[in-house]
DNA sequence: CCTATGTATGAATACATGTTCATATAAAAT
DNA sequence: ATTTTATATGAACATGTATTCATACATAGG
């Protein structure tokens, strides 16, 4: 370990050539945690399920409940989830609520998520 | 709520035909859960952060850790996370072990989340 | 050999999260 | 008005997971 000098590694380290430049390259703290959180809503089973559904199709909560096969008030929690970031978005129409994909590219994300499953 | 009859939904349901149709165009239960394990990898601060300098350049644990801000320990647990799914490879060189990407694919979702977060 | 260093790992802890249950809200039907 | 139906939500519970601490392992150097 040795001292060095340097704009972003001034520390004791291993390599501080290679830290430097890595935290310079490093993405930032935020974004780091926006991206982690939006993988994060894609990192369960069911919302897979949901999103993948709603992509083909605008569907009601019961009926996005039935076709994932879950009670309607588990399918219900984890739409709040989506709604609440943003990835689908709802209609009322009398006592039923029509949800569909709010963002068109979350569907690009999943289908890239689907491929690179399958290409194994 | 009646009764139909459908090769694919044969229950009481509130709109037969969509859940039908839903249902034959559902991901398969294991093709979901393993995406979903896909995006649980990408989906934590820590492992975007080490994901995202690997795409730039070979590192070592110990730079690792250095550039992510992390303790020794918590760096090599995820790395082992990353090891087993697969997404990164390392080898070793005296006492020193040196990580890389093991798939290329890793970067294009990442960076597709990255622009996703981007776009608001 | 013995020590120092880089890495790996098991156990413990703290925290987040998904599902269920019970219940609330709201609109339609009787 | 009362009941039924669709949806939302709070609380409780169980499970999963990220980090830390202590320690083990392996290699290099004296």
């Amino acid at each position: 370990m040795k001292k060095i000098d340097c704009d972003t590694c001034e520390e004791l380290c291993e390599h501080p050539q290679a830290i430097c430049l890595a935290k310079t390259d490093l993405i930032p703290e935020d974004k780091a945690q926006r991206v982690a959180d939006l993988f994060k809503i894609l990192g369960d089973t069911t919302r897979v399920k949901i999103i993948q559904a709603l992509s083909k199709r605008e569907l009601c909560v019961c009926d996005i409940a039935a076709v994932i096969g879950m009670g309607q008030s588990a399918t219900s929690h984890q739409l709040r989830t989506l709604r609440n970031t943003r990835l689908v978005k709802y209609r009322r129409e009398g006592k039923m609520a029509w949800y569909s994909l709010d963002d068109e590219h979350i569907e690009g994300l999943l289908t890239q998520g689907i491929e690179h499953v399958e290409h194994d």
